[in-house]
DNA sequence: TAATTTAATTAATAAAGCGAACAAAAGGCG
DNA sequence: CGCCTTTTGTTCGCTTTATTAATTAAATTA
């Protein structure tokens, strides 16, 4: 069994701060009095509490607000700009950083192009230089007040540690990012895979705001995912939950990345879907597809299956249905074991969800168990491409507006 | 957003008050201050919230522990017998009812066979019987010492307002268990799903007493299972969680009970195998068990095969394998999903698991993703037959044991 | 038997929420 | 315009409960 916290009074005091300051990050703008009542602590408790937060520059007063009939409300609101965040999401080939306020809006950003081939070591080098130069870019003023430095990162990750413990497609192993970074910049440094750092995201500033229970899909080259549960993000017991692309869907299907057959991934997946088109087109059955990478002379990718699609080639389309309908499969697995709210698509693929969202939704209704598991809501993420960037600020957000702070 | 618990006084003491309780569950025997060393409690708070919890009596006192070099400790233990829990498992064909003590050690049981057809006013009447009859059989002075009722039901049930939703093989909808039941014994009752209830009876005083995160399978006539995530029973959105019978496996498999094809539940419940065995009889590829339904002059049955498969019947051995290997693939969807640290078997197929187990493990160990995901122990319940049973009283008690008491 | 160690309790202290009363600021109404 | 009512927010004394330090209790050991 794991170390429990007791209750003390630090304890009961950082509940109740966190509860404040996230009734306030929630509504944007709220009273006092608002406060108390929505979270049911007392007018004096909310009034001293809010008070520390104002001191720490953490809330500030707004505007007063209209009237109920008595004086009027004084609006409170989270002090945006008093500290900023450093995130970074290490992708395939490339690292996205961002620079953002407490609301994760964006201030600056950079992408890097990931070298290949870097061991350990050389990953970890390249990673400190290019948020040093991220970091020494800020102006001054803004520089001061980070407070931290979120990394979301392709593969697996131990978020309690920091350490990168596998990320197949760069070939590295137990790279320990946060202790690396805080030795650098002594900041504290928060890692998570990048899936659920999207997961996280959409938690806080994304579809997934007002949900308990949701599941993120993180859909590009790979599929991978984010649960969470109760609100909180579900790392299970060795930080590899979420790993849907690797469900088997069809025993009998083809052959994945992993070795294995008939892993989602294997029908649904950026790869897969290029890997279709290119079986199709050496058949000869893709003539559009056939012309449009002659047009364009770039490779076959599921983004050029996406545009033909869109310009109304069939064979496109049906490919993007079939892996619709493999996806609509494995969330319905999905749906029956974990029974969540809301099930969200991200990643590359989410822009292709016109094409995508009807096969799974048929899937889905003609299959669910029951009438409330056919109504779980399906829909896209809104965060974009940079919503796992977004996810590794909240991973320091959450930490600050948290109760264990 | 849910509505949160704030941080007070009573919320605090309730708290470590939990946390006392349970070290003391979960030791058996414990001193004081070795209390306080584990919880990181202060000696004064440990022996305040005893000196209460030994008034309540649910505490007490018992033999003084072993010196280590000074005072010897005195060693607390849970008062079993002061509080009392009647369970109930409504299974398809019969209801079962336990009296036990706060250890849930079982003092008196029935079995009632469940009349068939009865509609939901019907099943209530007759819930309401058995459960009168059991209660008024136990002795006076135990019979007031009945803190509650838990019952364990198949089918979806809402766990808060205690109704049984969906009941399909009882042909029941939205029944109102709790209250009913409330309202006639004037006690708390408490109503979970079967499968869910097994696996919170698995965490209390089964093979999951140490784990935080695992699955706990309910191989039966059907297949249900629960979820156990950072030491919560986790219900999903609409309590739905858990329905790993209806994942589907192979897409292209036979058609299940639900009317989707390829759910688990096709492959590898009770009536799979049953199915599956009438099926090779009747191709004559079965002469053993044709046979031994000859023999015995009973129905063919998962129990008919197993006993067959024990006495050495090869046909029944693979049909077991079969079973096995799918269980395997559902299993694997399951630790990429959640990554469980261990996942258990129980219900009535658990009998069988010398056949079952060495398929799924070899599937499991064979596709799973990681080393760790490999590692993932898979193990037979000792609950046996009373497991959801256990799981019924235990409703009752984690409420007695918790945090919100 | 005295010294030491561990266990448990007591007493004084302090943290922080709570309830009641109070101040501040509106709006409503005569 | 001025008084009353309502809503918002604060102040103050009280209460709960954990914490620290000192104390008592009961062993073991030298």
């Amino acid at each position: 069994m794991s170390i429990q916290k007791t209750g003390s009074f630090q304890g009961m005091k950082s509940l109740n701060r966190s509860i404040i300051l996230n009734s306030i990050r929630v509504h944007g703008m709220i009273s006092r009095s608002e406060i108390a009542k929505e979270t049911r602590l007392t007018p004096p408790t909310v009034t001293n509490i809010v008070a520390e937060l104002i001191l720490a520059n953490l809330v500030v007063e707004r505007r007063p607000g209209t009237s109920n009939g008595g004086r009027k409300p004084i609006l409170l609101a989270i002090n945006a700009d008093s500290r900023f965040i450093i995130g970074v999401d290490v992708g395939v080939k490339k690292v996205r950083l961002a620079l953002t306020n407490l609301n994760a809006e964006v201030s600056m950003r950079r992408t890097e192009e990931l070298p290949s081939g870097l061991n350990e070591g050389g990953f970890l080098l390249f990673l400190k230089e290019i948020v040093s130069k991220f970091k020494q870019e800020i102006e001054k003023g803004v520089q001061e007040k980070i407070i931290g430095i979120g990394v979301a990162m392709h593969g697996i990750v131990d978020h309690t540690s920091g350490i990168a413990i596998h990320a197949p497609t760069l070939k590295l192993e137990n790279v320990p990012v946060k202790e690396a970074l805080e030795e650098t910049f002594s900041l504290p440094v928060r890692v998570e895979n990048d899936a659920k750092a999207l997961a996280l995201g959409e938690k806080w500033f994304g579809v997934g705001k007002d949900m308990d229970h949701f599941f993120c899909l993180n859909v590009g080259e790979g599929i991978g995912g984010g649960l969470v549960q109760s609100g909180q993000l579900v790392h299970g017991n060795d930080s590899l939950a979420g790993e849907i692309g690797h469900t088997v869907v069809d025993l009998r299907g083809p052959v994945c990345s992993c070795g294995n057959r008939g892993c989602l991934e294997a029908f649904s997946s950026g790869n897969a879907l290029k890997f279709k088109g290119k079986q199709l087109m050496n058949a000869g059955k893709a003539p559009k597809l056939t012309e449009k990478l002659r047009e364009t002379l770039s490779p076959i990718s599921g983004k050029i299956i996406y545009e033909c699609a869109v310009e109304g080639d069939t064979v496109s389309r049906e490919i993007l249905e079939e892996a619709g309908e493999y996806l609509g499969i494995g969330i319905l697995n999905l749906i029956h074991l974990i029974n969540p709210q809301m099930i969200i698509l991200g990643g590359g693929v989410s822009q292709a969800s016109n094409f995508l969202l009807k096969p799974i939704n048929e899937v889905v209704s003609a299959r669910a168990l029951s009438d409330r598991a056919k109504k779980t809501e399906i829909v896209v993420s809104k965060l974009g491409e940079e919503g796992s960037l977004i996810g590794a600020v909240t991973l320091v957000l959450s930490e600050l507006f948290s109760h264990e702070y």
